[in-house]
DNA sequence: CCGATTTCAGGATCACTGATATCT
DNA sequence: CAGATATCAGTGGTCCTGAAATCG
């Protein structure tokens, strides 16, 4: 219908050399995906970041704001508009902390957990739908290949 | 060194039901790999875009603009400023189409192949550096995996 | 007149930088 | 004082939209 946008171009057209670069695969398949969950995400008014922030809260309890931005891996600096998102819609709250004025501590709110189931179900529907040429044993070896890369590049070289 | 920046999160924060997260798997692995690629590529003036326009012209011969558009994946927008780029170091050539008075004949020149060679060595070490925790059978994988998901996503839904 | 090609101006989003005020 | 925390303003890159000018 429209060939002139949603890049990537012509995929018959692609050179091999180009087709088979291992680090453009990896980008344009990112791309694909983000593009994916972005949009799902955006037709019920969330992020990615905001997932990112209830599951950190659901899981590993409340958290001051700066390691929210370890468990997340938002940078600090915007994860201050991540927040006043969610502290608007009812899902979190900023309350100071009692011992250390520095920092915030950050709750999920009851409407928080149920958003979070929600989000869950979107995002495996999602996931779902970016993986479906893959299958099972193939998307298991995936994401054991990815993590590999992830958690080798994640941390920080020794020193 | 310095450990709020270069995000990602602390690895060990992250709780497990992200870390999980295939498609946030994606996104990290290529955000690491877009990042070595540009920091390389960068030390000798060059950017992604650049390479992808080389070896369009080398493996499938002179092109217009509008070709060049969908052999490489570049937006017809942004392909302006990457030719101008490439002109500018002389490595290719931009010529009046004889026939279509609309068109550009964009040619590789003899530094443009000269260079062309420079970056792929320089990008086969790169992808060395980037997939180096996967052995050679895993990244042939990877590579399989990921042909499969971007020509999925690529390929116009059948109409 | 319709469509294709090149070009430019600008928007939206994102990771990141740098600075500031506050507090330990 | 050094160091941590939360916040804000702003940069640079990327993908994309929209429109103009030219030509088939």
């Amino acid at each position: 219908v429209n060939d002139t946008t949603r890049h990537g171009g012509n995929p018959q057209a692609v050179p091999e050399r180009l087709r088979n670069q291992r680090t453009r695969l990896l980008s344009f398949a990112a791309m694909y995906s983000d593009r994916m969950v972005t949009e799902r995400l955006a037709e019920v008014g969330a992020r990615k970041w905001h997932y990112a922030v209830l599951v950190s809260l659901a899981d590993n309890g409340p958290a001051s704001q700066a390691e929210l931005s370890d468990r997340t891996g938002i940078h600090r600096s915007d994860l201050v508009a991540v927040l006043n998102e969610l502290t608007d819609q009812g899902l979190v709250h900023r309350t100071p902390h009692p011992a250390d004025k520095r920092r915030n501590v950050v709750t999920l709110t009851a409407n928080g957990r149920r958003r979070l189931q929600r989000l869950d179900r979107l995002l495996a529907a999602t996931d779902a739908e970016i993986f479906a040429p893959l299958t099972t044993e193939d998307r298991a070896e995936l994401s054991r290949l990815l993590t590999t890369l992830v958690t080798h590049h994640a941390t920080p070289p020794p020193g």
